[in-house]
DNA sequence: AAAAATCTGTTGCAAAAGCAACAAAAACAT
DNA sequence: ATGTTTTTGTTGCTTTTGCAACAGATTTTT
């Protein structure tokens, strides 16, 4: 499979003038796409971060998913059948491209060369991120906060190669994307602290135990 | 894009001189594969339905996924990041298709016309888990097992176009699909039919609210 | 440099969920 | 048809979690 390097520059110097790609920019705040249109739409992020947003009935704001350089997002892999609205915001400034769903796989009409090697980009990202899907799955599916830590932390330090590692966002995300109560987190953290299972400074943790 | 019907047609079809295909049949109780080694594998389910299963390190049996017709598996689509050893066990009798993906990507050395098509269909199957796998987030993100039950009941709603519907699989199936302990379902289970919220004789469910 | 906004950290309390154990019903196998 | 296994349904008790509220630290904005 290929790195993320190498689909990263693919798409950078994917010509604009095959015609199934829309390159913009967005800054903090903005909302780069709502998931409400069904319009087959896929995006990928080149650089920056943004959130996967749900507005409830009750005007609540949940943080329901988070994406950062080289993913995919897009209406067209989410299902139709909620009616929460769903948007897509740039955490920071963000450069993204748009394609259509319908575009890539029946191939552009200019039949550019490239057409070939977009196609199997797309898959391999789509590949990607069912595998960080599956991830958050694994971690949702644990029963208690201390495990889905633990869990998380053996993750991280398996990726970093290293006990140490820092998170790549804040704790407060950190308890968005475990889906708990920021609280109750912090709390279970401070008893793995205490029961010597790991060593925090700031968002910098060392895992103690195997 | 296509239909479940006509993705599972094309497989039925496919022609087995295409190399990049081979057809095995389980029955239940058997194990169609793991996701230990890391060959690549990408699973068609053609028929009957099967259990994605974790053995931790006390030896608990967890079932964390599971498949039915149509769908799409394989460790290509697994993190490799956990030390646990997963399983696909038959529930029942299984037709399975096995590819690889380099294959698949690559296109097989008889250049087969059907190839092109075999990989949009991939394609497609690898979406529609994407989708499968979003839902499964959403209501694993909710809160309480209430939030959890009354957004699968919708979503069930949604899907069949009535307010009554059969469950797909047992209860303690939908416990381990929420990821929730099945008695405290239960108990929830009982409380939504007495505040008049639902509707309930056996596995079949009338939403009674909005 | 000051003000505003966000993030971190802590705690008491109430609500929710997990666990364990058991009996009855249903499904499956011999 | 009979015995075995799985599923459903219920409940008491304990643990875990969410919620609310607050103070201090840090970061961002003006």
């Amino acid at each position: 499979m290929k790195t993320d390097f190498e689909i990263l520059n693919f798409f950078k110097e994917l010509n604009s003038n095959c015609s199934t790609v829309i390159k913009r920019t967005f800054s903090k705040g903005e909302t780069i796409t709502t998931y409400i249109e069904k319009r087959a739409q896929l995006c990928i992020l080149m650089s920056g971060t943004a959130n996967l947003i749900r507005y409830d009935f009750n005007g609540n704001k949940t943080i329901i998913g988070q994406f950062t350089k080289d993913e995919i997002f897009g209406e067209i892999l989410y299902p139709t059948n909620t009616n929460n609205e769903l948007f897509v915001e740039a955490k920071e400034s963000c450069d993204v491209l748009f394609f259509n769903y319908n575009n890539i796989i029946t191939g552009c009409t200019k039949k550019c060369k490239i057409h070939q090697e977009l196609k199997n980009n797309i898959f391999t990202l789509i590949m990607k991120n069912t595998i960080k899907l599956n991830t958050r799955i694994e971690l949702l599916t644990k029963k208690t906060i201390r495990d889905k830590l633990l869990t998380y932390f053996n993750i991280s330090s398996y990726k970093n190669f290293d006990r140490t590692f820092v998170l790549p966002f804040s704790l407060t995300d950190l308890a968005d994307y475990l889906s708990v109560d920021r609280s109750a987190m912090m709390r279970e953290l401070a008893r793995l602290k205490n029961e010597g299972f790991i060593k925090k400074q700031g968002n910098k943790i060392t895992l103690l135990i195997k």
